[in-house]
DNA sequence: GGATAAGTGGGGTGGCACCCCATTTTGGTC
DNA sequence: GACCAAAATGGGGTGCCACCCCACTTATCC
C-alpha cells in the first residue's frame, strides 16, 4: 500500500491527459478517441495506456469531480425533512448530469458490471452508490419508498434512460421526464 | 417506386450475410464486426456494405422477424379483456426479447433518434411502435395508464432498461425487474 | 449465343487500440 | 555541478476495423 510519488514530469502529463480527456469527451461522448486525446494532451499514445491502462479507467478520472459534487449534494440532502422528495432530488440530479456529460451514464453503468466488488467502491458507482445509501434508507423509513428498491436499482434506471436519451434532441428534459414518470409508475 | 427484381446471386449473397450477421450478433452483440460477418457469409466486405449501406440497416434486417413476432403478439394481446395487464404483458415480451438479444434494444433506440419521420415507419422502431399503439389506447381507456403516457415512452424505458442490464449475469430478469419496477412507481 | 447492365471482391486508404523498447528526463547523492 | 540508476517517454510496429474504388465476372433477356 506505499504510494511512492510520482515524478514532476509524469504527474504533468497525467493531468495534460485529464484536461484533453475531458474536452474530447464532452465533445464526442464515452467513445472519443484515445489516439486523439493523446495527440491533444502533446504526449505519444503509450503515455495514454500507461497512465490509464484502460478506456474506463480514464472516464472514472474525467468524471471524478462530477461525482464528488453528486456526493455532497446526497449528504446535504441527507438533512432535508422530506426524505422521499430529497431522493427524488437528487436522482433528478444524477440524471441532469448524465444527461449533460455524455458517457458518464455508460462509465458508472458498465463500472457497476465489470469490477468485483473490492474496487468497487472506489470507482464512481461505488461512491455514488454509498452516498445514495443513507438518503434511501431515510426514505424507506420515511414509508416514501418501497422496501424492495435498492440504491443500485434507482441508479441503474437513472443510467439507463440518461444512456437511452443521449441522441434525443434535449436528452436532460426528456431523461428528467422519462426519470419521474418511472418513480410514479404508470398508473394514474 | 418501380421495384426491379433483384438478380438470383445478389438475392442468395443477401441471404448469406443476413444469416452470417444472425450467428455474430448473437454472440458479439451490437457491434460485431462487419468483416466478420463477410468473412463468414463467405462474400467481399464491399458486398456486405452495398446491400447494407449502415451497421444500422443490417442490425434492423437481422431483427425483422423478431419483430414481427411482438408486432403479431401486441395484435393478438388487443383482444384481452384486461387492457393494463395486456399492455404490461407486452412491454415485458419487448424486454425479454431485448434482454435476450444483445444489440436489439440498442437497435431499436437509435434508429427512433437518428432517422427522419418518413423512414421511421419500415423501421423496427416503427414498426414496433404501430403495433402498441392501439395496446395503449386500450389500456388508457380503461384507466390503467396515465393520460400523458406515449408508446414511444414506454418503448424507451423497455430498452433502456435492457441496454443497461446487458452486462448484468442474468439481463433477463433484472431487465423485468426493474421493468415493473418503473411500471409501478416506486412508492409503496 | 451475344450484348449489356447488374453484381462482385481484391486490394487500397485511413483510422483505431494497444504494445515494445531504445532513448530521454528526473531526482537524489556526492 | 556532475553523475547515475530508476522512472518515464514516444516513435514506430502490429493487427484490427469500416468503408470505398474499379477492373472483372455473371445473370438476364433478346
Amino acid at each position: 500500500m506505499l504510494e511512492r510519488p510520482k515524478r514532476a514530469d509524469a504527474r504533468r502529463n497525467h493531468d495534460r491527459i485529464l484536461a484533453a480527456a475531458q474536452v474530447a469527451v464532452a465533445r464526442d461522448g464515452a467513445d472519443a478517441s484515445l489516439e486523439e486525446i493523446a495527440r491533444q494532451a502533446g504526449v505519444g499514445s503509450a503515455t495514454l495506456h500507461r497512465h490509464f491502462p484502460s478506456r474506463l479507467a480514464l472516464l472514472e478520472a474525467v468524471f471524478l469531480d462530477r461525482v464528488e459534487t453528486l456526493c455532497s449534494q446526497a449528504r446535504e440532502l441527507a438533512a432535508d425533512p422530506d426524505p422521499g422528495a430529497a431522493l427524488v432530488t437528487w436522482l433528478r440530479a444524477i440524471g441532469a448530469y448524465a444527461a449533460n456529460v455524455r458517457g458518464l451514464a455508460a462509465s458508472l453503468l458498465r463500472s457497476a458490471c465489470e469490477l468485483d466488488h473490492a474496487e468497487r467502491s472506489v470507482t464512481c458507482h461505488g461512491k455514488v452508490s454509498d452516498a445514495g445509501e443513507e438518503l434511501l434508507s431515510r426514505a424507506r423509513q420515511a414509508g416514501a419508498v418501497r422496501p424492495d428498491v435498492s440504491v443500485g436499482d434507482l441508479l441503474t434506471l437513472v443510467n439507463a434512460l440518461s444512456l437511452a436519451t443521449e441522441r434525443h434532441p434535449d436528452p436532460c428534459a426528456e431523461t428528467d421526464r422519462l426519470l419521474l414518470l418511472a418513480l410514479e409508475g404508470i398508473g394514474p
